[in-house]
DNA sequence: GACTGAGACCTTTTT
DNA sequence: GGTCTCAGTC
């Protein structure tokens, strides 16, 4: 292959990026700058001109959706697929791992993956074990609990209660819950990192060997990764591998779920002299979408630093609409919709972008009323619907029947006459013979210590399985798959739910023969084995209107990596954008804005920001002022829009100020002490001099505009 | 074991 | 305001 197939179609920045030869690079990709091109192309660089075997080369992302995409690209390129080259997300490539070495690891060969509503089943009956009252032990929260330690990469043995009995309990269900797992060979998400990185800790010689193999590992969205990703790629890194990181500081929108901003920031030391090359030329949006987004993230702090041009038009300005409440916001944005439409732009050209998701049905309704086709993106996943999960669990069942949480899952379902009772006897029998449910189901068979119609029940439901497993050698996947619908009779019982739901049903269990029918095993003999575990880690992106015609509706975080014609960014008022539960504390703030910098630049061609000037919000009439990231946005950029006229006149909610700064000596997120109103947080800052007022939210009395001159308010440490 | 009503919840989500 | 969970009843 030629060189020039390879450089000529990215430019000065991008060229660089790919043929930078470092031990490790970081490179600072903005929205829009080609990232993923520059991924492909280093990948293609590395493999034609620098004559790496494939299999020597690791990329590793996020989503399925990244790693398929990656792939299709290289391969594109290269005009073939790479053999032995390694590219998948971090879970992906953590499961092969322990799958090849499960008896280093410390698992059983045939460890199952268990997602995070299995997690919580598993939890909540920890709970009823240890006689803890649900209602003071939120089972989410424990879970929660679990999954942030994992994330940092901390065992139950680990965690240091500091002698605090609340903090005591949740370790202690922690242990328990490792225990567990432990126990039925299960591995959740957050293990399969953990339990890699221990992996590769206590056998060097393995880590050895994968370092030799891996000359060059490649993240792709660096920014989003946690504390024991950041560990397990330093560890694999060692002292010689070669580690490209490629992401965007500015983007990093999933703090909240363990990913450290400060793991990019410390890249260039903590990987030894780094390099970093920053793609700024953006090829996506017009200049005046830029400005905006760059004037907005110019009010975080601690940036790595990065200024997004373009070459293209000047483009129109942004449009702001002020609402009189919310379903006035949404016929704004409908009647855009349509008139982009006759002007040529598709349905599916254009997004609506929200904050949360509640915001979504007002625009739902307003939609529906015009006639226009839209499709929600994100919402439920295809593996995670409640008759897909029904399926796959017996499915698991079939394959290994020590799976107790499929067990759990369908002992009952559909109804078969085996109630709480019976099924809290097995809970008991497992418990004392420390076994699993369903051994301890057969046990009670054969003992006859159940009632006999208890006992009955239960025999057909072993019976039926036992069918099922027995058809996993003889049968090819999905013959098995129609065989569990059938034999089960899920299909049925689920085709009589009442109205749309049973169809929607009907239909998803169709869909899930489709996907056993379209799945490439490695191997025919493991064939539903593989596919379990796909179904567990892929959380299936099969949308059956994914093609038609349809506005996208989605929320910011699902927007990111996506790009738009059109974007409406609706709801940007303060408590909503900046979500209330963020305004307070200054690292979620910076967040928060993030998010906005990442709304505005999936925008193309043309921006909206609306927002309503009062808005129902769980049943109650609020009132919001205009978002403050909206005050960051240069004047020139952005007009007002006003109901059959568009005016452009400069928005009189600037000063010249910054916002969240003046003159009176307070900053956002400080403590302060009022004399009569006690203690509260600084939210917004405005105006100097006498002018200068602030907004409190204090603990007890809400949140407040003070004037600043006569609040007299006392500074706190 | 299905149905019903009261009460609690309510930011973002991938694996 | 809407949705989901759970306990209680037939």
């Amino acid at each position: 292959m030629d060189v020039s197939t390879i450089l000529d179609p990215l430019n000065t920045a991008q060229r660089e990026a790919v043929t930078n030869d470092s031990r490790s690079l970081l490179v600072l990709a903005g929205a829009g700058s080609g990232k993923t091109r520059a991924l492909v192309h280093r990948i293609a660089w590395l493999l034609q001109v620098q004559n790496v075997p494939a299999s020597g080369v690791l990329a590793v992302t996020f989503t399925n959706k990244a790693a398929k995409e990656m792939r299709a690209r290289i391969g594109e390129l290269l005009q073939m697929s790479p053999q032995g080259m390694w590219v998948g997300t971090f879970h992906g490539i953590a499961h092969r791992l322990l799958k090849s070495h499960w008896q280093d690891a410390g698992l059983p060969q045939n460890f199952q993956i268990i997602d995070s509503d299995d997690q919580l089943r598993m939890v909540k009956r920890l709970l009823k074990e240890h006689q803890l009252d649900e209602t003071r032990w939120s089972p989410k929260s424990i879970q929660w609990y679990i999954n942030g330690h994992k994330d940092e990469g901390r065992r139950a043995a680990h965690v240091d209660h500091h002698n605090d009995p609340h903090e005591k309990v949740l370790q202690k269900m922690y242990a328990a819950y490792e225990q567990a797992c432990e126990r039925a060979g299960q591995v959740d998400f957050g293990e399969l990192l953990l339990r890699s990185h221990e992996l590769w800790l206590k056998h060097p010689v393995l880590l050895q060997h994968y370092q030799q193999r891996f000359a060059h590992i490649l993240v792709d969205e660096f920014q989003d990764t946690n504390a024991i990703q950041y560990a397990w790629l330093r560890v694999l890194a060692g002292d010689h591998c070669a580690i490209t990181a490629v992401g965007d500081d500015d983007q990093s929108i999933y703090g909240w779920r363990g990913a450290r901003i400060e793991n990019i920031q410390s890249f260039e030391t903590d990987f030894g002299n780094a390099q970093t090359i920053k793609l700024e030329q953006n090829y996506r949006s017009t200049s005046t979408i830029l400005d905006s987004a760059n004037a907005v993230i110019a009010n975080n702090s601690g940036r790595l630093g990065k200024s997004l041009w373009t070459e293209g038009d000047v483009g129109e300005p942004l449009s702001l609409y002020a609402g009189y409440n919310e379903q006035d916001e949404a016929r704004f944005v409908v009647e855009r919709i349509e008139e982009h439409y006759r002007d040529n732009t598709l349905y599916a050209e254009q997004a609506i972008l929200y904050r949360s998701n509640a915001q979504s049905r007002v625009l739902e309704e307003e939609l529906i009323r015009a006639g226009i086709p839209y499709r929600i993106y994100g919402g439920q996943r295809f593996y995670d619907r409640l008759e897909i999960k029904n399926a796959v669990a017996y499915m698991r069942l079939a394959q290994y029947r020590q799976d107790d949480a499929a067990f759990e899952r369908v002992i009952n379902t559909p109804t078969r006459g085996i109630g709480g009772v019976t099924v809290e006897t097995v809970r008991k029998r497992a418990r004392l013979d420390n076994s699993a449910l369903w051994d301890a189901a057969s046990a009670l068979v054969s003992d006859q210590s159940l009632t006999q119609r208890a006992s009955k029940s239960l025999q057909r439901f072993i019976d039926l399985v036992d069918d099922l497993g027995a058809a996993v050698s003889t049968m090819g996947l999905a013959d098995l798959a129609d065989l569990v619908l059938e034999a089960t009779d899920l299909m049925a019982f689920h085709g009589k739910e009442a109205g749309e739901k049973g169809r929607a049903r009907v239909e998803n269990l169709q869909e899930l023969i489709n996907a056993t029918r379209q799945f490439e095993p490695e191997e025919e003999a493991t064939a539903l084995r593989e596919f379990l575990d796909t179904a567990a880690l892929d959380a299936g992106d099969q949308q059956a209107d994914a093609h038609a015609d349809a506005v996208q509706l989605m929320t910011l975080h699902s927007a990111k990596g996506l790009e738009f014609p059109t974007v409406f960014l609706v709801g940007v008022e303060e408590n909503l954008f900046p979500h209330k539960m963020s305004a307070e504390d200054p690292d979620q703030l910076q967040e928060e804005r993030r998010l906005c910098y990442v709304g505005i630049t999936r925008a193309m061609k043309k921006l909206y920001l609306s927002y309503a000037e009062s808005r129902r919000w769980y049943g109650q009439e609020t009132f919001n002022a205009v978002s403050r990231f909206v005050r960051e946005i240069p004047t020139h950029c952005i007009e007002e829009v006003r109901i059959n006229a568009s005016v452009s006149r400069p928005l009189n909610i600037s000063n010249g100020l910054q916002l969240g700064q003046n003159d009176s000596g307070l900053q956002l997120g400080q403590r302060v002490m009022h004399s009569v109103f006690g203690e509260g947080v600084v939210l917004n800052l405005e105006g100097q001099g006498s002018n200068s007022r602030v907004q409190v939210n204090f603990d007890d009395e809400g949140s407040k505009w003070l004037v600043a001159a006569y609040a007299n308010l006392e500074a706190m440490g």
